[in-house]
DNA sequence: ATAGAAATAGGTATTGTTACTTAAATTTAT
DNA sequence: ATAAATTTAAGTAACAATACCTATTTCTAT
């Protein structure tokens, strides 16, 4: 006779919570279930209740989803980490999936796709749900992984609303030395036209 | 002997609807609650179901909550709108409040605020979870609210990564008129520096 | 040690945005 | 009808970003 299965979910959102945790009991109904709204109470509880497989949230204030994925794994490796997002930009996720994961479920699918990835990872497989996703544009992650260390600061310095004559007197550069960075930036990520890398470092200052 | 209570539930993220419905139902135990993941769905069953109050998501994908809501008035004025949003920036919520709605609740705060709202708005009074949000910078909306039409149809075209060249042709106008309405924009909304009103067109492009 | 990559910085030109001015035509509201 | 607001558009100037180029120094890995 085997022992319960026990199930970590959190989720900042309240209701997205209560909802996640009717859905895990109507798949499992053996399993023990416990829902949290802070990433630190299931730190806490994590000793003592020793959970089988947590289901996170990626984007949670304070404390994100990968950040809690690799205190869990510090209190015991074996638990099997469920990463639930929003997002269905492949750059995001590309950039997520290789940090350890045992799933990652997108939360549209979640309804479906949870039970399905809960048993895969309880036999050690590694689940994704819609996995062609990652395979619509690999091409970009690539290219923005191309990036050089001292590029990316600038990118991020540009996604902060800073000036090229800024960054250079933050770097104690030349700016021409910034704008020649600029141009190499805007070469490899393939972009063109007024602004075009400015925008670009807005949109996805998240991700940088 | 009253009618019982209906209430419609529409947010396109299932497992959201999945938990809202279940708070609905444990704080109306008499009413009948219908989730909906799509607001076409909802618009198809009211005239039928007759719904009291509807509690909608702001953000939904084709039809916001401000369409919705707008519809089911059409339907039948006297059905009561509960909206639902996660944004916080008193700027959004001032440019939705005024629209029509008998409820505003944000959904940290919806599991308490809920059941109070729908008593509120059953004896026509207007709700609002948390509104001293509001009164935290009253200033930037209402400079915003002071935007003409052009300027606003302008700062739209900006948003969507469009030149001053560009919208000028679109609007068969001069780059002159344009860069003029820029610039009054860009004052009234006390913008100043280099791409300055590109970068707030960006970041604020869901809401114009 | 040396080849290759990265960071530095200069030139030159075009295009775009900001920032200010004035001013006429048109629309809107009282 | 008239005043006020809005839209239109001109001029001028400075600053910023893009888009090329070349070239030197510095780091990095074999």
């Amino acid at each position: 006779m085997k022992n319960k299965l026990v199930i970590f979910a959190v989720d900042d959102h309240p209701i997205f919570l209560k909802g996640l945790i009717e859905i895990l009991q109507d798949e499992l109904t053996e399993a023990s279930i416990y829902g949290f709204n802070f990433p630190f109470e299931a730190l806490e509880k994590a000793e003592k209740l020793k959970p089988n497989v947590a289901v996170l949230d990626l984007d949670m204030p304070k404390m994100n989803g990968i950040v809690l994925s690799k205190e869990l794994k510090n209190i015991d490796p074996n638990i099997k980490i469920i990463m639930l997002t929003m997002h269905k930009e492949p750059d995001i996720i590309r950039s997520v999936i290789s940090k350890g994961l045992d799933a990652f479920v997108f939360k549209d699918d979640a309804v479906n796709e949870l039970s399905k990835a809960i048993k895969n990872v309880l036999m050690d497989n590694i689940y994704i749900s819609n996995p062609q996703i990652l395979n619509q544009t690999k091409e970009k992650s690539e290219i923005l992984a191309s990036l050089t260390k001292t590029e990316c600061k600038i990118l991020i310095f540009i996604a902060e609303n800073k000036t090229s004559n800024e960054i250079a007197n933050l770097l104690s550069v030349s700016i021409k030395t910034i704008q020649n960075h600029r141009n190499n930036i805007s070469k490899k990520l393939q972009l063109k036209g007024s602004n075009s890398l400015l925008k670009f470092a807005i949109s996805n200052k998240e991700w940088l």
